[in-house]
DNA sequence: TGATATCCGACTAAAATAGTCTTATATAAG
DNA sequence: CTTATATAAGACTATTTTAGTCGGATATCA
């Protein structure tokens, strides 16, 4: 319970190889994956998934690869996880288009308020770890 | 990622009703069960996690059941989830019997130690709310 | 035009979680 | 002393989520 996804894990690994190789020339999905020994796919997807926001760029074709926007203390950890998670909430009804009373439980929303300040405080804690900070 | 278990949710609703049930007269699982309109086996198991542990105690036989040993302002959200979940924490490499060493991954000791420093802060993050502030 | 990349959906495998079944033991009450 | 009711606990199955793979399309450099 409460565990980080590898694909997380992989999105933080891939975060901080850019940004310690963001001298000028770009980074490849396979360069990445072999240097940290993780599934070339998996980080393949993940940087699909940075190169749709705007922290990362991706260069198609031959000679080319990913190359972060911006500098590493101005991505935080919650930039990462939302790029590439889609739930990342401990509970159900704190998801995206979850209506507040379609929660399953009858005395749920009893605990639903003291959960979601707690939720809005980790969410915090990511946002304060930046990328910087794990170099 | 990172949501809390059905087991963590079943707690919570248990040691509040509990809380709010705990005038004299013990609460059977089965009583617990019907009104939340959650599992009888899940709770019945939640409830023995709970009896392991300081803040509740159970009576067997008929007439049997559980009862809050502690008042609700001297219990959080943490030891609820730590009498009913053997994992809860973000990685792999911060559970119980795992060495600092044997982590999968190249250059993850790079990155455990601030993720070990959100992790004691989620845990206060629990540790702070109270079963009282949820009835 | 071939080699090397990103892009992306569909699929399979594995692991974690949720839920069920079964049996043993304790105890109150008739 | 037997029956009903309750906790205790382990083994099992089903479901869901997560992890990982495959195949094909598109882009670009040389």
């Amino acid at each position: 319970m409460l565990k980080l996804s590898k694909r997380t894990e992989y999105a933080i690994m891939a975060a901080r190889h850019l940004a310690l190789n963001n001298s000028g020339h770009c980074s490849t999905a396979k360069e990445i994956a072999e240097k940290h020994q993780i599934p070339y796919q998996l980080v393949a997807k993940v940087l699909q998934n940075f190169a749709r926001t705007e922290m990362v760029s991706s260069i198609q074709g031959a000679k080319g690869g990913y190359v972060l926007n911006k500098l590493p203390e101005e991505i935080s950890l919650i930039d990462i996880i939302t790029a590439v998670e889609k739930k990342h909430q401990i509970t159900e009804c704190m998801q995206e288009n979850v209506n507040e009373n379609d929660c399953s439980h009858l005395d749920c929303c009893k605990i639903r308020d003291p959960l979601i300040e707690i939720q809005r405080k980790i969410d915090n804690l990511f946002a304060e770890t930046s990328l910087k900070q794990i170099l």
